[in-house]
RNA sequence: GGACGGGUGGGUGAGUGGCUAAAACCAGCAGACUGUAAAUCUGCCGCUCCUUGCGGGCUACGGAGGUUCGAAUCCUCCCCCGUCCA
């Protein structure tokens, strides 16, 4: 059995300041960083999600950005896929791999295994939405009622994304979604994680991200949107679904005004920074800091905790 | 100086005698979440008390009075805002 190598995990909520940290540990731990964000593995998409420009990288490598095309589908057991194999041949190199959390399902993914489910379906998503659409809201609640009670009881009756997942996970397995879960979860093993989260007071927090959103239309998201669409990347591409990236382009192709759109996404940035902060909390043995990552004295606050 | 229109909870705004601590929406807060998770969904949202109950008390619809069993809603006066006339 090998000695356990480490994994360090910052977590925090957008614009907390996870990069910066990550890169001042790398530099002083001898690490790499891996990305655990749903957006950043997406190519091309760059500005709005936050990329570190290579310019401010300082040489420490960057893995899983820029990982799949703007077409492709991916999802939180694709990324414990790759990241499970990123972070093999990471630390065989002797390197301290360092987790960048934004999102915390592919983390969990990553850390606690996912059940062996089957993957999405398209074709009884469409079925299923196209009855729901027909029957009414609460129409899918009652199919998965009957097929799985005890996971019906667990969802809510309007939350159709979920709903519609536990009734494909029942119609491809043949047995309730409910029953399956907690069975063949296999947690990353061979590693000792070290979860650091940065924790900004709340109103330091939401100035900076209406601050950020500014800075990324300043260094032109907006040309980088063009382009994109530009290239012909389907509309309906997962990507342009993202944080600004949905409101820019009402911007650009229906007219919306400008400043109008820039309050919609510097709300909607607030509100998903929250929904994460929500998720961090629950997660077990967290080394909190009560700063941004970006802050000096944070910055040796980590590197003392993780230095022996 | 005169004529209208208007002042409602953090914001927008509905309500024109009791069913109203006051719709709805937004903001805010809290929460859930195993293959779309930057997604999706849920709860709370005047203050306060407890035996936490479709519970009690207090305060609240610009201000002060009044009518009424009962007023955000009707009347009087005052203050403020907008538009128009002088």
């Amino acid at each position: 059995m090998n000695a356990p190598r480490r994994l360090v995990a910052i977590l925090g909520p957008t614009a907390s300041g996870k990069s910066a940290l990550a890169i001042s540990l790398a530099e002083k731990l001898n690490g790499e960083i891996l990305c655990c964000d749903s957006t950043q593995v997406y190519r091309h998409f760059d500005i709005g999600t936050g990329k570190v420009p290579r310019t401010e990288q300082r040489g420490i490598r960057h893995h899983l950005v820029d990982s799949v095309e703007p077409a492709e589908v991916f999802t939180a057991g694709d990324y414990r896929r790759v990241a499970l194999e990123t972070l093999e041949e990471v630390s065989s190199r002797g390197k301290l791999p360092i987790l960048t959390v934004g999102t915390g399902l592919y983390l969990r993914a990553l850390l606690e295994g996912l059940d062996d489910l089957p993957a999405r379906s398209e074709a009884i998503r469409e079925r299923l939405r196209q009855r729901a659409a027909k029957n009414g809201p609460e129409y899918l609640h009652r199919i998965l009622a009957r097929r799985d009670p005890t996971g019906a009881a667990c969802i809510a009756k309007r939350d159709t994304q979920k709903i519609i997942r536990a009734i494909e996970v029942s119609l491809l397995t043949g047995t309730p979604a409910s029953q399956l879960l907690g069975r063949g979860r296999n947690p990353l093993a061979g590693f000792v994680v070290m979860k650091i989260g940065l924790m900004p007071a709340r109103a330091l927090l939401y100035a900076r991200i209406d601050h950020r959103v500014e800075e990324m239309l300043e260094s032109g998201w907006l040309d980088e949107l063009r382009s994109l669409i530009r290239m012909g990347i389907a509309p309906s591409a997962k990507p342009f679904t993202f944080l600004g990236y949905a409101q820019l382009r009402e911007h650009i192709l229906c007219g919306a005004p400008l400043e109008t759109i820039v309050r919609e996404i510097q709300q909607a940035t607030r509100r998903y920074a929250k929904r994460q902060i929500t998720w961090f909390r629950r997660e077990a043995n967290v080394h909190w800091f009560e700063g941004f990552g970006h802050e000096e004295k944070i910055k040796v606050a980590a590197e003392n905790l993780l230095t022996p």
